[in-house]
DNA sequence: TCCGTCTAGTGATTTATCTC
DNA sequence: GAGATAAATCACTAGACGGA
């Protein structure tokens, strides 16, 4: 051992306490005096000593770290901001409570094991957040057969009664949305998706079933298109887009000449692009930061052992709002 | 030389027992 | 009751040792 190291041996000795006593003092326990807690404590900031974590997880069999899988194959992930957003929520209450933030990758080696699949199996974390992409009957059996608590974020799609959930109620987001457009005088309002993400996520497929709803609700038919060319041959007043991508390339391909000038944008949540549009976008707020916070408040209190925690924790948007941009 | 077994050590915590 | 002490515990590694 190093002789320098400041240890709870090292403070014991320097408060003339036993080790267990530095223990008890760095864990609150009721049994020491407050003339004690006070010498030791003071020994503990003169030598700014901090308990080594991993020593203390050897002893409690618990790592203090929790792990972000994602998927880096994904580009469409990190291009966009809802992405960040979540993380940083995520990180807000792991570090509040004393906990380290692990991002890992399905990156596979050579010999086919993935990082994912070695954090479980090594136990470097004592749970993880999975995104719903991730989210698939080979993780869950690795993951229940190494006892690592888990919560998905994302799309209820398919499941174990068991598992943990975060999302954000996209049905309600569409409805706020397009009811946001009807009141502001639109009536061939129409969504506007690709085919592909459609087959892919399923939060597209709760948004446009939330569209439908509302707009057979409001007594307007509703369409979805795949096209430009479907949206101005439908004489599109207001076009909600399903996602930014698709926001960004409707907007796109108009600039490269197929105009869709009159047609209103709408979309869901903010993105700080938008201070750079020449046109205003409507979009119904989504607080993805406390989708972040309340998984990570859901998978500390399964690592905890907390009773009564729920299944499923679903995240209401927020008023359809409409960019400064006049 | 290789292989298997045993022991000590790592740091913090917990628990049982003891002393004051 | 407050606090000290010793041992066990956690999972793993390094090194020593003996036998083949």
């Amino acid at each position: 051992m190093n002789e320098n190291k400041i240890t709870i041996q090292k403070i014991a000795e320097l408060a003339g306490v036993n080790k267990a006593t530095v223990s008890r003092v760095l864990n609150g326990s009721a049994t020491i005096s407050q003339k004690t807690k006070e010498k030791v404590e003071r020994i503990i900031k003169e030598y700014n000593y901090t308990p080594n974590t991993i020593a203390r997880g050897l002893a409690v069999n618990k790592t203090f770290t929790v792990g972000f899988c994602h998927d880096y194959k994904d580009k469409r992930a990190f291009a966009n901001h809802f992405f960040y957003k979540m993380l940083q929520g995520i990180e807000n209450v792991i570090y509040d409570n004393d906990y380290l933030f692990l991002m890992m990758s399905r990156h596979e080696r050579e010999d086919g094991t993935s990082m994912f699949e070695r954090v479980v199996k090594e136990r470097r974390v004592d749970g993880v957040i999975l995104p719903s992409s991730l989210y698939n009957e080979a993780n869950y059996r690795l993951l229940k057969e190494h006892r690592m608590p888990f919560v998905v974020l994302g799309e209820r799609e398919f499941g174990h009664s068991d598992v943990r959930w975060v999302d954000v109620d996209n049905r309600q987001a569409a409805q706020l949305l397009t009811e946001r457009l009807y009141e502001n005088g639109y009536r061939r309002i129409h969504l506007y998706t690709d085919q592909e993400a459609i087959a892919r996520d399923k939060f597209i497929a709760d948004r446009i079933d939330g569209y439908n709803r509302t707009m057979e609700k409001l007594g307007l038919p509703a369409f979805v298109a795949t096209s430009v060319g479907e949206l101005q041959a439908r004489g599109t007043e207001a076009v909600i887009c399903c996602t930014h991508e698709q926001l960004f390339e409707l907007l796109k391909e108009t600039a490269d000449g197929l105009p869709l000038p009159d047609a209103e944008l709408g979309t869901f949540d903010e993105n700080p692009m938008f201070q750079y549009f020449k046109r205003t976008v409507h979009y119904v707020s989504i607080d993805l930061e406390k989708m972040g916070e309340q998984a990570a408040h859901l998978l500390l209190s399964i690592i905890n052992q907390k009773e009564d925690v729920p299944h499923f924790v679903q995240i209401p948007a927020f008023l359809a709002r409409t960019s400064d941009f006049e």
